[in-house]
DNA sequence: AGATTTATTGCCCTTGGTGCCATTAATGTG
DNA sequence: CACATTAATGGCACCAAGGGCAATAAATCT
């Protein structure tokens, strides 16, 4: 990936590795033995780093093929921002949502690789819920501030577990086939999920 | 609670203890020192029994404060099946979910608390996504089946990740304001948590 | 009583994770 | 250049969860 945190100042012991290098070893050696097959010494040991130094760079082994993730609810934020404000709440945080999930190519673990391993690692599909958590919240205080409600008030919150709901049906079906490795398939089924919400519930 | 599985035969050593009992000590723990802060140790110790025998109840330290949940998993079945089928499927499901959650009031330890604990504790709200998986698929064979759909398909796979949406959301409205003790309060909001969803939908 | 069955439990080992702290490698200042 | 300062590294000791294994205990069956 392309880099860490920007250092405050260049003082100090430069750090020795980066994200980006131990998310390249770990997923090599998750695609070799499996993620409960990697110890966190395999890892520090191929990065050529201690154990002790990864959990500088991530909370645990888990939070590893989440990467930086945080970072991008700040884009994710700024999505719902800018949706204009004569469209319907929903459809605004739908696009938003679409838009959210459209990946750069290039990078390195791929989008589909990373969550191929979360969504079907049970420690890792278990850990998720809590990086769920922020981003649901990122769509509860938008859903609350459109409609003044609380962002802890019952609409905003069903909001955003609904809007979950869709994304995790859409990447599951997404990585049942095999064949659509580009990203449009995704976009395509976050739709697909939303209409088939729609039909569900009129039929 | 009631007991453990009836065992087939009255043969070799019988049973030291219970699911019920290892989870009144648990929660007891639980409730003085926090979940993190309970060894399993400490709750063989309370229950009077090996360590190495509580492996033998529960597969792990998470899944005691879910109890036997998988067992209700039947009855949820059941209570899908018996919806009739002039109903559309939406309908019948939530009134499925809705029934599923009314739980009888005298349970120890109690529904509110368990769930309490589970939506409270970081720790237990991950590893609750795999007891919640089981639950949505018995929701997705439902709809697959009532639809002529199988249930790896998108729409019932929605469906149950949906039903669970709401009624995440519910809970957690439920557990918000500690007046409503009683479980008629969370039902209602399971309702309210649909309803919310369609005003969303249409507004 | 002895064979059989089944549960308990102790022992040892691996692994993730934390606290503590000495060490290392950079930049700044006199 | 020497030396203070700053910040990252990583070793060490330790705890707790969890699993494999095997001995033992407590029941029933013949």
């Amino acid at each position: 990936m392309t880099s860490q945190q920007v250092r405050a100042s260049a003082r100090g012991r430069p750090e020795v590795t980066s994200h980006g290098a131990i998310e390249q070893a770990a997923f090599a050696l998750f695609a070799e033995r499996g993620f409960a097959g990697t110890t966190l010494n395999a890892i520090a040991e191929r990065v050529g780093v201690g154990r002790r130094t990864l959990f500088r760079y991530y909370q645990s082994k888990n939070d590893i093929p989440w990467g930086q993730f945080d970072r991008t609810l700040d884009h994710f934020r700024a999505l719902l921002d800018q949706q204009p404000d004569d469209v319907p709440v929903h459809a605004g945080v739908h696009r938003a949502v679409v838009e959210f999930n459209r990946f750069p190519s290039g990078a390195r673990p791929s989008h589909r690789e990373r969550m191929r391993l979360i969504l079907t690692t049970p420690e890792l599909q278990a850990h998720s819920v809590l990086r769920y958590a922020e981003w649901r919240r990122v769509i509860a205080e938008h859903v609350a501030r459109r409609t003044g409600a609380q962002p802890d008030d019952l609409m905003p919150q069903v909001a955003g577990h609904v809007s979950l709901a869709l994304s995790l049906a859409a990447y599951e079906a997404w990585l049942a086939h095999p064949e659509e490795t580009h990203a449009d398939g995704l976009l395509d089924l976050i739709d697909r999920a939303m209409t088939g919400l729609r039909t569900y519930l009129e039929a």
